[in-house]
DNA sequence: TTAGTGACGCTACG
DNA sequence: CGTAGCGTCA
């Protein structure tokens, strides 16, 4: 394994990898295809893998070959675990572990013996086998902790430490050939596969495949790099371009552009952007008075087709300060997310895999300008492939009216950012850390030792195997998912928490420490210079809605937040924390919540014309309350709001999954049908806020006198701008128009009554009436 | 010995 | 049901 590293690491310098797609990549894999066959769910879990080296750019050459590998072994792994019935959490995995360890040390026989005669090594390895084999007969006597099968190995064979460890390095390749057959029918296939996957292994210093599957034309393409002064002299040229497609992509400072961009990291930054119309390429670079007037007058003028346009936008506006500007404009990578909403494609070569589409030649260059040239070209016929696919599936609509509109305004929340209050933040944290150590030593006082709270693991030992907490209640425990161990979320512990303390306090420190280390240390990091940037990704979501990242601003509690839990009778100390009033408006401005009350429920309601949830909406305010009343039998006064709350999740985690089947009763249809309509009710729900944003901003923009508004959240059906102090009033009047128009516009039968709050901070807003 | 990684568990939001 | 994120463990 140590020789085919090092093989593949030579050989990686000699080819020039990012010349490179992906797809071509992926396609010299032999094993490749087979393994997909084989099943699909590791289909999927390759494709994620990939995905996900696709930004670590240079690790990625070796780690290409091994994505096979690692996904064989946590095949072999799953069969392993369904081979060894687990009982009891620390048997099982005690038991795991050792078939694990054999399987493993067996491997590495074989494989040692297969390949290379490191003649030293296999004593060696001899040692370690029985070295290890004997540890773990001890530690399953033992029945206690894996640390010490580690000492154990450590101690008997010391100076064979580096051997080990180079084993265990390369665990993961050896598992692969050594996977065991547990079904006889399969036998045949698997022989086959270890009987390629070695070939492989030696045939992996292949010759860079780009060159045997894509001939390579020597083209050079016209490009101009354009700066404040030769801009003279292609200004006739440039004035030519108008009413046409143009192709525009950001290049970046180490020479990428964004349709390879997976060879760069987050240090670079843009560095200038590259237009393509007909034949002729002009980069613009720097930020000189002369390129912003051109480029404005290019993009205005043009329908412009880029990959990636967020990123176009926020250049534009960031580093050359053009603020207003808003284009014709086409983006391709969202144009492909919405043919393949569940799957969207992560980057330039996705987009083309998914589009069937090839690459016909590539060009002979070390010039990255040139390159970024052919890769402009590639994405001008994908954009042809894409727009016909679009139309055909009737997309086109939604991708112009919805998705381009919005990413102006995206590009906006993304720019402006939110301020914070960083004397509120510390001063919340303080109280959190207060409370958190105290409740943190009470815990150890009531398990009897210290412990590590945040560990499921740990905490599931003490609560079930020390003291046999769910006996004693007479509780059946629900097992997780995966290992079908028993379960420590909330609902377990709160069936717990009469019988002892330790449960209790267990919630209130996870409670705690989430709130800490997501919503005040989590947040903290993101801030620079007091205002925190998400960013909003709109291919994210396989139900079209939107997503926020780094940090995830749509999911900051709404509620107050306790920070005692259970307080008693001596306790005085119940102050409660709003995580949302640290977030607060600029000077002179204030916030404006806009939302829409139940969309999800009411756009449900329409699509299933459910009579009694109709008539529920229209009755009561608040819906969830009278549904609450409804299912407690209690009255209405009488529901306190964490019951609400309850129900709240109770309805939207059944509106998706139960409401197929309840559409499927209502409408009468097959399962097939009741799926079709409820993905098409989830995707209107998302569509309905998207509008939403795009015709109150609108409406914002066309407004005579112009309103200083800036749209910054957008938490589903919650939308917060933020909105010059003297222009409040109007704003509010016309978002709430804008917005209970969105229905209309849908063809909702149903009335979308929004509501409307403002103040200076987030956590603190007052209901605005009328 | 340590840093990185993927799988898993839990829980905020809607 | 489906986003994001934090933490532990191997």
């Amino acid at each position: 394994m140590k020789v085919n590293i090092t093989e593949t690491t030579d050989t990686c310098k000699k080819i020039n990898w990012d010349d490179m797609l992906d797809s071509e990549l992926l396609d010299t894999i032999p094993t490749n295809k087979e393994l997909k066959g084989n099943n699909t769910i590791l289909d999927k879990g390759l494709h994620n893998k990939n995905v996900i080296h696709e930004n670590t750019g240079q690790k990625r050459k070796s780690k290409n070959t091994e994505l096979k590998v690692k996904k064989v072994r946590s095949d072999s792994n799953e069969e392993i675990k369904q081979q060894v019935p687990t009982e009891t959490c620390k048997q099982g995995n005690n038991k795991n572990n050792h078939f694990r360890k054999q399987k493993y040390t067996k491997a590495i026989k074989n494989w040692l013996s297969n390949l290379e005669p490191p003649t030293e090594d296999i004593t060696d390895l001899d040692n370690i086998v029985n070295d290890s084999k004997s540890s773990v007969d001890i530690i399953q006597q033992n029945t206690h902790n894996s640390h010490k099968e580690k000492l154990v190995i450590e101690k008997t064979s010391k100076t064979n430490k580096k051997v080990v460890q180079a084993q265990l390095a390369n665990k993961d390749g050896i598992m692969k050939f050594s996977k065991p057959q547990p079904n006889a029918e399969d036998t045949k296939n698997i022989n086959e596969a270890v009987e390629t996957k070695p070939k492989e292994k030696k045939v992996k210093k292949f010759v860079a495949p780009i060159k045997s599957q894509i001939p390579v034309k020597d083209i050079t393409y016209e490009l101009h790099t354009l700066d404040e002064d030769n801009l003279d002299d292609h200004r006739e040229g440039l004035h030519e371009i108008i009413n046409i497609e143009i192709i525009a992509v950001l290049i970046y400072s180490n020479g990428f552009c964004q349709l390879n961009s997976h060879h760069t990291d987050g240090t670079c930054t843009p560095d200038g952007i590259i237009v393509n119309s007909d034949d002729m390429f002009y980069c613009f670079k720097g930020a000189g008075q002369k390129i912003k007037e051109a480029l404005k007058c290019l993009l205005e003028n043009n329908t412009v087709i880029c990959y990636g346009a967020q990123n176009i936008l926020s250049y534009l506006k960031t580093h050359l300060q053009m603020d207003r500007i808003n284009p014709k404009i086409y983006d391709a990578k969202i144009g492909a997310s919405l043919l393949e909403p569940d799957n969207p494609p992560e980057n330039f070569s996705d987009v083309q895999k998914l589009l069937s589409f090839s690459a016909q030649y590539t060009v002979a260059t070390e010039c990255t300008l040139q390159k970024a040239a052919w890769y402009m070209s590639l994405l001008k016929q994908c954009w042809a492939k894409l727009y016909a696919m679009l139309a055909e599936d009737n997309l086109w609509k939604v991708f112009v009216e919805i998705e381009m509109k919005l990413l102006p305004i995206i590009a906006g929340m993304e720019c402006r950012g939110l301020c914070i209050d960083m004397s509120k933040l510390k001063s919340m944290e303080e109280v959190l850390l207060n409370r958190m150590k105290a409740v943190e030593q009470q815990c150890y006082k009531a398990a009897g030792k210290v412990f590590q709270i945040n560990s499921a693991v740990q905490v599931r030992a003490i609560l079930y195997d020390e003291l046999q907490l769910d006996a004693k209640c007479n509780v059946r425990i629900r097992e997780t998912l995966c290992k079908g161990a028993k379960s420590t979320s909330e609902t377990m512990l709160r069936s717990l928490m009469n019988e002892h303390p330790l449960p209790k306090l267990i919630m209130e420190y996870r409670h705690l420490h989430k709130a800490h280390a997501t919503f005040l240390a989590g947040i903290a990091q993101h801030i620079k210079d007091g205002v925190v940037r998400p960013t909003w990704v709109q291919t994210a979501a396989a139900t079209g809605r939107i997503a926020s990242n780094n940090p995830n601003l749509q999911a900051i509690p709404k509620a107050p937040f306790d920070c005692v839990m259970f307080p008693e009778a001596g306790d005085t100390d119940n102050s409660q924390l709003m995580f949302r009033s640290i977030y607060v408006s600029r000077p002179g401005f204030s916030l404006v919540a806009a939302d829409f009350r139940h969309v999800e429920c009411r756009v449900f309601a329409h699509a299933a014309a459910d009579a009694g949830l109709l008539r529920a909406l229209a009755d009561h305010p608040d819906l969830f309350r009278a549904l609450a009343q409804h299912w407690l039998k209690k009255p209405e006064a009488e529901i306190v709001p964490e019951e609400r709350e309850r129900t709240k999740r109770l309805v939207y985690a059944s509106l998706y999954g139960a409401g197929t089947r309840k559409l499927m009763e209502i409408l009468d249809v097959d399962y097939q049908q009741a799926l079709q309509v409820a993905a098409s009710f989830n995707s209107s729900a998302a569509d309905l806020c998207k509008l939403a944003m795009i015709l109150s901003e609108e409406q914002l923009r066309t407004s005579s006198p112009p309103v200083d508004a800036h749209l910054l959240l957008q938490i589903h059906d919650e939308l917060v701008w933020e909105v010059n102090d003297l222009h409040v009033d109007r704003a509010a009047a016309i978002i709430k128009q804008a917005m209970e128009g969105c229905g209309q516009w849908c063809g909702m039968t149903v009335p979308l009554p929004v509501a409307i709050s403002t103040g200076k901070d987030w956590g603190s807003m007052q209901t605005l009436e009328n």
